[in-house]
Order: structure tokens, then C-alpha cells, then sequence
DNA sequence: CTTAATTGCGAACGATGATCGCAATTAAGT
DNA sequence: ACTTAATTGCGATCATCGTTCGCAATTAAG
């Protein structure tokens, strides 16, 4: 039974014996960062990451338990780009900063909304912006688990947002999707559906839409 | 190039030679979903479903393209329990309705949540399902884009929700995440979660939350 | 200098998605 | 009835993935 290098990188001086690592679990999330943004979540693999560092495959299991870790760590770092001092006015207005944040990030790490979306990592950076969060909510008279909740929806809707502007109609964007859409169309037994797909997109800025949605989730959530 | 059985299941007269199929996709899809609910999503497979059907993994091909199109099937195959006749009110009222019945079948299937939030599926179930939801929308205000947007933020919306209510803490449910935040919290780093956590859970009835939640959601949409 | 811990990693295992080719089956054409 | 062509089921196989094991190499402590 090892400790790896701890969650949190508090320095923990080196414990005894043996070699230096190589490689740090921070570098390696920054590794596969980038290596999701040039060539899709779908490129991360052990052994893709452990090519994108320059070492085989079997040594990142020194500093990462499975795949789902690493994917925690590459969101925990994501979530390093969040800005959580200087942060004021409402508790609405906060979250709402927060949430545009989120939203910035998600579109500079396009593999990140739907990540999010389905599982909830806790790493340090990622509890930090929860922290911030509940302080956002600290003078409310919202109780502790409707705090919570109210932070993980707004994070899913902005999530389920982006993930609505990046691929719209269909499901993965291979034209498969797409293809069998304007099939089903082709039978008429959608009207409605193909009315409202005659009409163009929205094409109005999404950034007010956005903020619109948020600020009404937060109102009807008990805010100001 | 084969024709497979046609996305929609209109009945395509046999078209000419051959053996007759053992199985229909709709049969396959059913096997699917009973196999997801007894040992979790990760339990189907090509070869899982081939098992439970009876047949050999290769075999499935003939009905399916791929693990992503079984997938969809299944999506639909869950939504085919949608009731979509009979729905009346104002279209708030029709669409949280619809809303409620989504959250159902979510909690029948609790790996449905994850996987709608990740990605949309156009079988003919789910494509009526969205165009009872744009019948509610008809005589509103909205544009056809606004339309589908609400449509989508709701699924996402009732999705993120049930997530909240299946998983509570960690990501996972193994003890894992739920460990590491146990000792984040030995840390004293993050005091106000420390405290929001120390309330117990809500407790409330989920329902009368998730009622609000999706009202008040369909009132910022700019709906009665 | 010995000892013990620790790292990097090649090799291997099991499981997965997917393809290929073939035998078996069935209907249409003559 | 016989041929022909299409279609099905599927064993065998490949590439890839996550993960484990064992070992050589490295380093610090005693």
C-alpha cells in the first residue's frame, strides 16, 4: 500500500528512499489537458497520456490509481482557471460570476461539460469554487443541503447550456445523427419539430440568454 | 451496404431472400434495458446483450452499427414509456407533466440520467416526446430555437436533478470520492461545506422541489 | 557497504468494439 | 425441381484499452 502523491499537493517532504518521481500528478493533468483540447477526450487513454509525457505506459499507475482519477484530475485542474477573489455584490450576482466562469472554461475545454454533467470530482480546486459558492450563499436562509443543491444545479444547467451550444441538433456531430434527423423529418410526423427547425438558429447572443437563464434559476432557488 | 432494419419501425415488407432474423432490434433493445437494470450500464457490452439474447456476439452487428447506436436504442426504448396522450393545462403545467414522467422513468432506470445528459438520442420515441413538448409550446411566444432550447434545459434540467438525488456526496457511490472528501474536510479548508454538510439531508419531499424547480424554470422561459 | 524502499517499465492478462469470411438458410427466377 | 442470389448467424481474429506483475535500476537511511 503506497500514498502516491497525496490529493492535495500540500508539500509533503519526500518520505525515504528510492528515486525521484519523473513526473508530477500536476504536470500529468496538464498533459492530458492539452491532449484532450488538440485531439478529443477520446485520445486519453493510459497510454496516450503516458506518450504525450514521454514515459510507458505502466509507470502512471505510480501516480494516478485508474482512468477515472486521471479524469478527476484533468477537471480538478480545469477548474484551477476558475477566479474566486474579488468576487462581489448579491449572492445571485456572485454565483452568476461563477457560473460565467464556468461557462468561459467549458468553452475552452470542450470535453469538459459533458464530463461534468456526469460525475462530480473533489479535488482541491474544484472544492475551492464549491467553497466560494457556499460563501456566495453564506446570508441567505437557504439550509446546508439546499446550498449544495443549488450550486450543483446551477454547474448542470450551465453545463447542460454549453454542451446545447456546442453540438446542436444531433448527438455526436459525425452527420449520423444529423442524417437520421432529416430522415425522420422526411416522414411528416414531426411538423412541429420540422417548423421549429425551419426557422433558423437563435443566432442572439448567447451571453444574455445565458445570464437570463441563471439569474431566474437563482430567483426561483429563494435569492434576491 | 445493407440496409439493416430501418431506424423506425414501420413495417418494411421482407425485402427478398434469405433466412428471417432471430431477433429485432426493438427485442434487443428491451434485453438491453433489462440488462442495465439488473447489473448496471456497465453490464451491457455487444457481448453482455448478445448472452442475454441468446446468440453470438458477432451476430448483433446485424442489428446494430455499433455500441453508441445500441445505446440510443435503449434511450428510446426507456422512452417509449412516456404517456404523452391526455397531458392538458396551460403549457407550463403540460410541460412539467411531461417533466415528472421523465423523472420517473429515470428513477425506474437509474442509468438513464447520466447518459441523456451526455448525449441525445433521436429514436422515434424520444423525437415524439419532443414534439408533445413543442404541441405544449405551440402557442407561445417563443421562437422555434427558443422552443427546442427549453425543451432540452428541461431534460437536462429534470436529468441533473435526478443525479442530485441518486448519488448524493461522491461521484461514484464505491466509497472512493466519498473518502477523499472526508479528509478534505479534515483539512479545514473548506469550513462552510464542513457545515453545510453537518445539516443533515434535505429531507423534504423531493417532488415538491422538483416541482418548483421546473416551474420556476418554465416561468423564466418567459411561460405562464 | 548493506539494506530497504521506491521508481520506471516491458510483458502479459482479460475484456472490449469491431471486421472478415464462411456455412446455413431462404426466396425469387427459370 | 434446380439454380441463383441475397441474407443470416457466428467463430475466429485484430486492435485497443485498463490494469497487474515482476524485475532492474536508483536512491537514501543505518
Amino acid at each position: 500500500m503506497k500514498q502516491k502523491q497525496p490529493a492535495t499537493v500540500g508539500a509533503c517532504a519526500r518520505r525515504s528512499t528510492g528515486p525521484k518521481p519523473q513526473h508530477s500528478r500536476e504536470k500529468i493533468a496538464q498533459a492530458a489537458v492539452e491532449l484532450a483540447d488538440r485531439e478529443g477526450i477520446g485520445a486519453v487513454s493510459i497510454r496516450g497520456v503516458a506518450a504525450e509525457i514521454g514515459s510507458g505506459a505502466a509507470s502512471l499507475y505510480r501516480y494516478v490509481d485508474s482512468v477515472e482519477e486521471l479524469v478527476d484530475l484533468m477537471i480538478d485542474q480545469v477548474s484551477s482557471g476558475y477566479e474566486l477573489n474579488g468576487l462581489d455584490g448579491s449572492a445571485s450576482e456572485q454565483l452568476l460570476a461563477l457560473a460565467r466562469q464556468g461557462r468561459n472554461i467549458m468553452h475552452r475545454h470542450p470535453w469538459v461539460a459533458p464530463l461534468l454533467l456526469a460525475k462530480r470530482a473533489l479535488g482541491p480546486h474544484t472544492l475551492a469554487y464549491l467553497e466560494r459558492g457556499l460563501a456566495a450563499l453564506q446570508f441567505t436562509a437557504l439550509t446546508g443541503a439546499a446550498k449544495l443543491q443549488t450550486i450543483a444545479m446551477l454547474t448542470a444547467i450551465t453545463s447542460a447550456f454549453v454542451q446545447n451550444e456546442q453540438g446542436e441538433p444531433a448527438g455526436d456531430g459525425d452527420g449520423k445523427g444529423a442524417a437520421a434527423l432529416i430522415w425522420a423529418l422526411g416522414t411528416g410526423k414531426y411538423p412541429l419539430l420540422a417548423e421549429s427547425l425551419a426557422q433558423g438558429p437563435a443566432s442572439v447572443d448567447q451571453d444574455q440568454v445565458f445570464a437570463t437563464l441563471v439569474t431566474t434559476y437563482l430567483r426561483g432557488a429563494g435569492l434576491d
